[in-house]
DNA sequence: TCTAACTTCTTAAACGATTTACTAAATCGA
DNA sequence: TCGATTTAGTAAATCGTTTAAGAAGTTAGA
């Protein structure tokens, strides 16, 4: 048992302190090596950098770097629902574009922070970032919590700008009510709505007005809200010619079991609007699975005009909303607040527009 | 001036410091009363917990509490080429969906890490990480390098594992041999390949196919030697029957202008073979644009299988890769290693399937 | 009553860098 | 040659935690 040499670790990586005691200078002159050049004679730096280099020093460690520095060059991103079905969903993945487009530009790292609504925050709360970016957060989430405890720069993508945070939005709600008075315009009279959750329980099946007073989803439930009003001003019965189908997610998969469900409770609307593209393009197949014509039986539209939308047979009439650009002021908001140039809370809103393609037509039965 | 109040920096958050000399205690308390508490009176523990929430304290420094343990619980993930292109294409969301998926379960963070071929690799070698995922590395890059040096544990994803490092692969080659085979049973003679970037420059216009002897992409390099066999065996003058055309990125709008260049140098292919879908649906794209009939004037056939491939007016020929699994897999590696069950590199390769739908037909011309 | 074993809390040493303030030597101008 | 400035390097403080080791007090068993 050697008292001294059993302090040195044979296994782990070497730090600066290996490198100044094997160069024989002090750490400060190791690290100007490496940071600072003019500080240092060209000579001594050079030792310095070959004898690292044959220790096999690579550079400092970098959580020790950023704790002394007080920074990480990361910004976190925080997604409502399970990354998995974040990274699925085309929306979300040209928000995320938006994002590293204006994080790469500077250099800076994007954390995906995982967050199952089931699960914990913790890994939100033990996030090492400089900023973070909450992507579409459930009104009453204690995740909102964790991140203003937190006391970073922090940015809320669709999420009411009645609080007191920083925002950026989109204007769902007079999008939807476009495209559900465009449908009306049709002739069309009895509506299914094919929905993704409403609150905070996965459920699935018919579900009703009533569940989105409260606790909702925002974007989702600004759009709901949208084609009510729309279906209301055109004095449509919500009763009894309208129904809500509710699922766990808005993927294609979901979309198709929605139209299942209408045509196994005998259901025949004229018009789908679904809350999203990607449900609206399940809802397509799954009609057209069941030999039905679209829009010659079904019209059906979504929300998002995703990429697929245009390439989907027939094209989908949707509700266009630019989630890239929604990405970039996101980020553009985070940045500016990182450099200290704004302090107090701001809110962009985005604009939404009908795009009326061939999924639509007039009502013929 | 009051030399010691100066001290205290009044914007500055409160730390654990702060929290233990408010509530009377040591710092090693406070932190027992998060961490630890069964180490500590219930009594006192209440105590701190509601000093610290009076004065705002939110929970231990997330980097000093990493460097301190050593670990960030943290895995990165480098995309050879700009993160904006990799968010945008199909396979690569799939793959990240399979990483996300596995890292989710054990809470882990996922970092993407920017670095483009013509930037420095500064980011990845800074970056606070237990373990690097690197997808699609250009075979010459420094930023293999880099990675090696960090000493950490790392997966190298499309990488020739010839290299001693852990890999997870692709039966590439065979599989596009299969697509060329197929193509050639129906018929074809003349061929157009489009391809993705070759080599470190980012070039447009035809290729040929000295490009692909050394330094390439390597997935996409071992789909063009597959095709280039299977053209060889057929007794295709690889020279005057076949052309290739190379793009800077695999996506659509590439695909598209690959075609229309075929068309302004009257080369008309009978059949179009894609290093990707996403190239190939492009391709489709622009051939019905231009009035063509796929794949009644020219087939057209890609690789991936993405889910775009099956929804796209007509179907896509193509190649199936799990990219999801491999992604689950190449996860799996990671945390293998940083658990520290496993040591020596491994490999994994995973099989390709040829996917026959509509974009491909019996020659005609 | 004495010792062993708990509790409960504190002291102080890490973790691995960066940076300020300082020293010693070299250089310069007159 | 002298003082002032510049250059090149170092010592030590600091970033904000966690945790091993230990101290002080309490309880329990014999």
């Amino acid at each position: 048992m050697q008292p001294e040499s059993d302090k040195i670790s044979p296994q782990r990586n070497p730090t600066i302190k290996t490198v100044a005691a094997a160069a024989g200078v002090s750490t400060a002159t190791v690290s100007n090596a490496f940071n600072r050049p003019n500080q240092l004679s060209a000579e001594v730096r050079e030792r310095v950098l070959s004898v690292a280099r044959e220790i096999g020093y690579s550079g400092a460690n970098p959580v020790a770097r950023n704790l002394r520095r007080m920074s990480t060059n990361t910004v976190g991103f925080v997604y409502s629902e399970s990354l998995e079905f974040g990274l699925n969903d085309p929306a979300s993945q040209q928000f995320l574009q938006g994002i590293a487009r204006a994080l790469e530009s500077r250099g800076l790292a994007l954390l995906l922070l995982p967050f199952s609504a089931t699960g914990n925050s913790e890994t939100v709360r033990n996030a090492a970032v400089d900023g973070i970016i909450l992507y579409c957060p459930p009104m009453n989430t204690p995740l909102v919590q964790v991140v203003k405890d937190r006391r970073l720069p922090a940015v809320f993508v669709d999420y009411p700008n009645r609080s007191n945070c920083t925002t950026v939005g989109v204007r769902d709600r007079s999008g939807a009510r476009a495209l559900a008075k465009h449908l009306i315009q049709l002739g069309h009279k009895r509506f299914g709505i094919i929905s993704s959750r409403l609150t905070e329980d996965f459920r699935e099946g018919f579900s009703d007005w009533d569940r989105l007073q409260h606790d909702f989803y925002y974007p989702e439930g600004e759009r709901l809200i949208g084609y009510r009003q729309a279906l209301e001003e055109a004095n449509i019965d919500l009763n009894r010619q309208v129904r809500i189908f509710e699922c766990k997610h808005s993927a294609t998969a979901f979309g198709k079991r929605a139209i299942a469900a209408f045509l196994a409770a005998e259901f025949k609307p004229t018009a789908v609007i679904a809350v999203s593209d990607m449900l609206a393009i399940g809802a397509i197949e799954q009609l057209k699975a069941a030999g039905f014509n679209v829009p010659g039986d079904v019209s059906v539209a979504g929300f998002d005009d995703v990429p697929e939308a245009s390439r989907i047979e027939p094209p989908l009439t949707t509700v266009r909303q630019d989630s890239e650009e929604k990405g970039r002021r996101a980020a553009k908001f985070l940045l500016e607040m990182l450099d200290g140039q704004v302090e107090e809370s701001r809110h962009s809103v985005l604009q939404t527009e009908l795009i009326v393609r061939k999924s639509t037509g007039a009502r013929r039965t």
